[in-house]
DNA sequence: ACCGCTCTTGACCATCTGATCAAGAATTAA
DNA sequence: TTAATTCTTGATCAGATGGTCAAGAGCGGT
């Protein structure tokens, strides 16, 4: 039996295994969508038999979940280190960086959430509405404090937090139709990136109601 | 045969039963994919036998081609009512809240497309190459004018038009993050209009570089 | 070397699903 | 009415796919 008690202490190889696994499962799973991807094609992406890998997550839908929870923590990284003692403007500008390259860095991670959240979120839900929400809520009172402060212009911070998302994941969830408007020139994510900035930077800079 | 030559006129009950088909599969494909969506499924839902669906669209894939031209003309409307002769903050405006209120009263389109660009737009790859790209160029070149004649703040002009497409669809594509996190309030779509359009109309007003 | 446990796999199964077909029912034009 | 055409469906098929199982190979501690 396992070693000590109740804690299940992974073997060498099963460490190994369960690592390879998760990562051929990011990149079916995120290409394909849970339905679309078949345990085959997971297995013989990370060269294991289909026996084995099954021998490793029962069912297909472990996987799955496993890889959404592998991912989910580092995705939000980001969010939460967003700084109530830092510059409003600073701050966001920061976020909105962060989360750009993250799309660019690892648009598989993207892809795979914006996939799961498009068929009505099945396997994260409860995830959602607890501590993805309790996150926002967090920092979202965090810039409704810079607004009061009249640090910020005034904007629905929840629907500000949507916009940096919207905008920055769309990079790595739409990237086939991006591509095919604007081919994909090496500058591509530093334009994104500059103009986001721009865009929303400005439109959150505190200024007379009227202006030129 | 046909009544009249190479033009295959359609009979009324061919037009009465496309459309259903054609509406019970915009329902199922775009919450559940293509390969998440069965045959059975659309006919079950439009009233249909199977083998009936399959008479009047031989392959699952030309009822998931036939809707997703079906919606495209429509989608795209606004962009190509942007008008190089109006006023630009004016024109900006008026297009993104079109788009969000597309959003809302066609959520199932947005998600049909979402997921066929997740996963590479392989049905509609040639269109997003072609008439996509030619519209949005065309769009673009016109921001970029008035952008040259100081009317506009400087951004990307196809980053700009990613950035509406982003956020407005957000709140289609994604519904299922948005309602776990602020919940369905009445005011939601409301708000999302208010807060993009300020956040992004602001950020294109024209001003000196340093304000405040 | 030994032994228990972990790991691996070929063969197999039940089910689902896209697609076909032949035959009959309904519709339409004359 | 009649005959050609269109429409409908029960039965059926082939392939794909998630998952199981028994048996053997490999590994690690003693």
């Amino acid at each position: 039996m396992t070693p000590s008690g109740t804690a299940p202490r992974k073997t060498r190889i099963q460490a190994l295994n369960e690592e390879l696994i998760l990562k051929a499962a990011l990149e079916i799973f995120s290409t394909y969508g849970f339905r679309g991807s078949t345990v085959d094609q997971i297995a013989k992406s990370c060269g294991l038999s289909k026996p084995n890998l099954l021998y490793y997550f029962r069912r297909k839908e472990d996987i799955y979940v496993a890889v959404l929870e592998h991912t989910l923590h580092d995705w939000l990284e980001p969010l939460r280190e967003l700084d109530p003692a830092g510059d409003p403007i600073e701050e966001v500008s920061r976020y909105i960086r962060a989360k750009i390259r993250m799309s660019r860095d690892n648009p598989k991670a993207s892809r795979l959430f914006a996939n799961e959240i498009l068929h009505g979120a099945p396997a994260i839900g409860a995830f959602l509405k607890g501590p993805l929400k309790e996150l926002v809520d967090e920092k979202a009172s965090i810039i409704a404090g810079w607004i009061a402060a009249g640090r910020l212009n005034p904007v629905d911070p929840h629907h500000l937090v949507f916009a940096i998302w919207a905008t920055t994941q769309h990079y790595a969830d739409f990237d086939a139709q991006v591509s095919a408007v604007v081919g994909t020139p090496a500058s591509l994510m530093a334009d994104a990136e500059r103009t986001l900035v721009t865009l929303l930077v400005e439109g959150l800079k505190p200024g007379p109601a009227v202006r030129g």
